[in-house]
DNA sequence: CCAAATGTTTTCCC
DNA sequence: CGGGAAAACATTTG
């Protein structure tokens, strides 16, 4: 996935799906509720959310609660919002759907009926669809994150600060590739122990999840940082030094950081 | 053929 | 019980 930002892009996307009553609701049921094809048909899309990863449909009994995992994505009223997802597939085969809404007709409502207004596409399966999800474990959107909040979050960790950035109870949408775009900016190694920040790095690490997660949404999101795909892939160098890029595993995904101004 | 891939969840060990 | 590291999950792409 499809990390926060791009769940925010499909949360946009999927505003033409307020006011509409869903009419039929197809589910996968190896990553599916069943219990949504029970509850939704006949209930109206009053509005949608979403808190980092996770997009929500409300209705007036209910919530759908969309999660993408690695290689879900949206296709609404058959337009793909983000047409070739990074390290997924671009093929867009129906056998990989996990859900299908089709909404009534009528004023608001889709053009085609034949057309899911709503479908979840996901080769690998490990997106989730959820009925009425807590999202209790999660810490605070990605949007709506200040220095105090972190800073309480990080005393007495010891585990690498990364590791922290991508635990969603700690903040809510950042992915691997945001999480080393946020440490790039803020000069701060992915490894470093988390309770070993200065009152100024911890600053300057909020203020780059300030700035360059809305700017990174403004260029189409995840993956149009500085360590873009690309960068990521082959041996890189840091745009900023001109230095190769180190790279190592930590919290089981792949770090790509600058050891020249990261410390 | 092999390795790696935007993410959770589970398991196991301190 | 809590923190942390590693494995599991499933399938495509380079």
């Amino acid at each position: 996935m499809p990390e926060g930002l791009e769940a925010e892009i499909w949360r946009r996307a999927m505003q033409p799906l307020v006011g509409r009553t869903i009419d039929t609701v197809w589910v996968d049921e190896r990553a599916a509720d069943p219990g949504l094809a029970v509850v939704l048909p006949g209930a109206t899309i009053e509005r949608i959310t979403r808190h980092g990863k996770v997009i929500l449909g409300h209705t007036a009994d209910h919530a759908l609660g969309l999660h993408f995992g690695m290689t879900g994505r949206v296709i609404v009223d058959g337009h793909a919002p983000i047409d070739s997802l990074e390290y997924a597939s671009n093929q867009d085969r129906p056998e990989w759907d996990r859900l299908r809404i089709h909404t009534r007709s009528g004023p608001g409502g889709p053009s085609d009926p034949e057309v899911a207004a709503l479908r979840v596409n996901d080769p690998r399966r490990l997106a989730r669809c959820s009925l009425d999800p807590d999202l209790h474990h999660l810490g605070p959107d990605i949007f709506d994150l200040d220095t105090d909040t972190l800073t309480v979050a990080l005393t007495g960790r010891r585990a690498a600060i990364k590791t922290l950035l991508l635990d969603q109870s700690v903040v809510a949408g950042l992915g691997n590739l945001c999480a080393d775009e946020v440490l790039w900016w803020a000069g701060i190694a992915p490894g470093r122990p988390a309770d070993t920040l200065t009152d100024a790095e911890r600053q300057a690490l909020a203020a780059a999840i300030d700035e360059q997660v809305p700017a990174m949404l403004e260029r189409g999101g995840s993956t149009s940082g500085v360590l873009g795909p690309s960068i990521r892939r082959g041996p890189g160098e840091c745009p900023q030094d001109g230095l190769p890029l180190e790279r190592s595993t930590i919290g089981g995904r792949t770090a790509v950081w600058c050891p020249y101004h990261q410390h």
